[in-house]
DNA sequence: CGATAACGTTAATGATGGCTAACATCCGTG
DNA sequence: CACGGATGTTAGCCATCATTAACGTTATCG
């Protein structure tokens, strides 16, 4: 009977809470964005009221830094993951393509805030967000790198986030195409710009 | 002398106010977000201090109705004028991409506004702002449809919005790329783009 | 000159909202 | 059973903010 194995719950359903104020709040971040959102809505969304949620957050801004750190960090990881898992850069390429996609179609609402309410988190966690967006982009960057050498770093960045900005625009075109139409659509789409961006002279 | 030819400066510089007014709002809006910024704010930034507003503008959201309203509008017009000034489809979407492209590189942060806070327009307005922009995605995938008659009007239109992601990115790259070489980048990568995603099958 | 309209200013008001305080409740554990 | 920690609740505090009120100051024009 030692604690750990009686522990079938061990602090009830602490990280559902948590999970679940994150994904409320990001709905609604992303639908009014962060002033547009009171603590009493977010509270509401998960069915408690208010102030319950200072059990779980220090704070307004520190939920929001905890949201963004999250994505900011997954991306990073599973960029990371696809780069060291494949030696060769088309495939890798595809793969990076794959599961920014899969997340854009998936989270809609987590890319929209990612990439819009930056500018609220307070300065400790800010530098860090930046600092795991800056090296999801060179990820990028470094795979485009490989496939066409002869084209300035800058110019690769550009084109990066110009891919971004087109991934990323599910949000938009909500439910226009199922995702099984999407998710291909997306794709050729992404690749097609990338070879007409460095091919170009 | 009669009035009308004495009026060098009828009612001297009225417009430039409201102009300069919505130009710093513009700005302020795109980094903080509408509810993130305060009448104050905008005040300062033109030099005037806070309910010097009221003069101008009936409040603050219909301010950001008239930012919304004449940005969607002007998009609205210069596609529309395009459109009627060639007969071949090809060149009809040149131009449109031109247009986009400049107004993305030129007015970055007014692109940010028009697709982040419709939601806080008073409903009046909402409706006309969500109109103009769907005749402006219409008059893109007219053209579209134009050039290819076989592909489905839902895949054209979610097709628009990728291309809209890819040529508003420029928030995003901000300083990346001079306006001179990134603007052939995005048009080469929007055209690539679009030629993927209507010819897979 | 003197009215008046355009344009600003500062003070007051009323609402909202983030956050804290004080006070339950429930539950696993000694 | 009594304790304590996790989790909620409501009431209250204080700051911020949109908006209005009351009050100048120009400058155009009759």
């Amino acid at each position: 009977m030692r604690n750990v194995t009686t522990a079938s719950t061990p602090t009830r359903n602490r990280g559902n809470r948590r999970a679940e104020i994150l994904e409320a709040a990001a709905r609604l971040f992303a639908a009014r964005g962060f002033h547009g959102v009171s603590i009493e809505d977010i509270g509401s969304a998960v069915g408690v009221s208010g102030p319950a949620l200072y059990r779980h957050f220090t704070g307004k801004e520190a939920l929001l830094a905890e949201m963004l750190l999250d994505i900011s960090s997954r991306l990073r990881a599973s960029a990371a993951a696809v780069v060291t898992a494949s030696a060769d850069p088309h495939e890798t390429l595809d793969a990076l393509l794959d599961t920014q996609i899969t997340f854009a179609i998936e989270q809609p609402a987590l890319i929209s805030v990612h990439d819009r309410e930056l500018g609220n988190v307070p300065e400790p966690a800010r530098r860090q967000i930046r600092r795991l967006q800056r090296l999801y982009v060179e990820e990028w960057v470094t795979v485009l790198a490989e496939l066409h050498p002869s084209c300035p770093p800058a110019r690769l960045r550009a084109t990066t986030h110009a891919i971004f900005g087109l991934l990323n625009s599910t949000p938009h075109s909500a439910n226009e195409l199922p995702a099984q139409d999407m998710r291909p659509l997306l794709h050729a789409m992404a690749r097609a710009a990338i070879d007409a961006a460095v091919n170009e002279r």
